[in-house]
DNA sequence: TGAGTTTGTATCATTTTTGTAACAGGGGAC
DNA sequence: GTCCCCTGTTACAAAAATGATACAAACTCA
């Protein structure tokens, strides 16, 4: 699961990208000015910093080169005609940038990109006998499409960008319905028994007691 | 299909380039020097070309200029270190760059990228049994012309622009409507079932459920 | 101005998804 | 070995999403 921490004052923006980001299956975390930035990137690991120059404190400069020891890619999101910027950024080492206002299709091509040459995720995912396109949303078993609904793809996703952990079922919860886990609830087991079901994954989605589930490859 | 030129004066790297892209199911030419890479440029029409900017008479540059006018999108090819030439080749409009030694997916990845932005732009488009013009905004199946509407012909480019995709209804809304998605509407669902109609592609475009839709080409 | 288009909302029918309940069975804890 | 909690299974009903149709507002073009 790729987790993005997007660093912009406009909330406007914020949750526009926010939203669209979390329809794409990355998880969020939104930083309304530097400082708040800064804290996130040091409490949590991120596969990818969205990066507005123009902030409030702590100038995106700065952060970039607090991300860039941290390891995380950083994209720039600049206003329209600060070409300076872009150079500037770029020098400074940031991944990519973007002009706002841009399309929300380039804005995920662009993460895609950048996280596939971090080797962070990939469009198409082959594991044991299913072949998973992350674009289209539709997953294969020798061949033949399945016919997941639309948690139950997440579900998997989950299961495949994870394999061989034991997953709580409030880690599985807070992931696939984006929501806060209220405990003692079976949905989270029904789901994973109709995905094992569809899929044929009984022997390769185990229950862990009193945890939740395991996805194993052999 | 996809035609890229390749203006590269090191052999290996040229063939190297080629090999894959060609691998990867695009059309290539070679040019090793930049003459040539003019009087290619001149007598074909390209999607892409990859540009190194170390060449012997002309340089890359004056070739950057040339294709640009041609409206052909460039990437630079550069050497690694050559910080300065990143800065001065965004600068002179070069669409991306990339640093050799480079990893070949990363070169598919950005050249998809750019094909994928460009590809917007696009005069003629031929897909399935339809033929698009997107300068007059005709449409034609098999040679009579659809009466399409504004939004609908939008829409159908999105579709055809992106195919075998899932396509979030806030993702269409946004771009056909170019105005923020304020969720629970059906207007989304009702231009798509026009366009349907209107087109047959009753079976083409196909309900993501809790999505939205997906173009298929098959 | 007025007829014809285009566009979006409302409504109803149908299908699909989702979650709760209830019960059965099995694996740990002791 | 026994008991009990946890998980597997099935059934069902509520909720949500989509397709289809009708209609009204907005816009276009003569």
């Amino acid at each position: 699961m790729n987790k993005i921490l997007i660093i912009e004052d406009e909330e406007s923006i914020a949750t526009l990208i926010k939203m669209n980001l979390i329809k794409a299956g990355y998880q969020c975390d939104v930083a309304y000015d530097g400082a708040e930035g800064a804290d996130k990137l040091s409490e949590n690991h991120y596969d990818l910093c969205l990066l507005d120059i123009m902030l409030p404190e702590i100038n995106g400069y700065e952060l970039l080169s607090y991300a860039k020891s941290l390891e995380v890619p950083v994209m720039f999101v600049t206003a329209k005609g600060e070409t300076q910027d872009k150079v500037k950024g770029l020098k400074a080492g940031a991944d990519d940038y973007i002009t706002k206002p841009f399309e929300i299709l380039e804005l995920l091509a662009r993460v895609e990109n950048i996280l596939r040459r971090f080797h962070k995720t990939e469009q198409y995912i082959k594991i044991l006998d299913l072949d998973i396109d992350t674009v289209s949303r539709e997953v294969r078993k020798n061949g033949k499409v399945l016919k997941l609904t639309y948690k139950e793809f997440d579900l998997l996703l989950l299961f495949v960008r994870n394999p061989e952990t034991a997953l709580y079922r409030e880690t599985i919860y807070e992931h696939v319905w984006d929501s806060p886990y209220l405990g003692d609830s079976r949905t989270v087991d029904l789901h994973v028994q109709r995905l094992r079901k569809k899929a044929g994954l009984e022997k390769n989605i185990e229950a862990v007691y009193k945890v939740g589930y395991r996805f194993r490859l052999r």
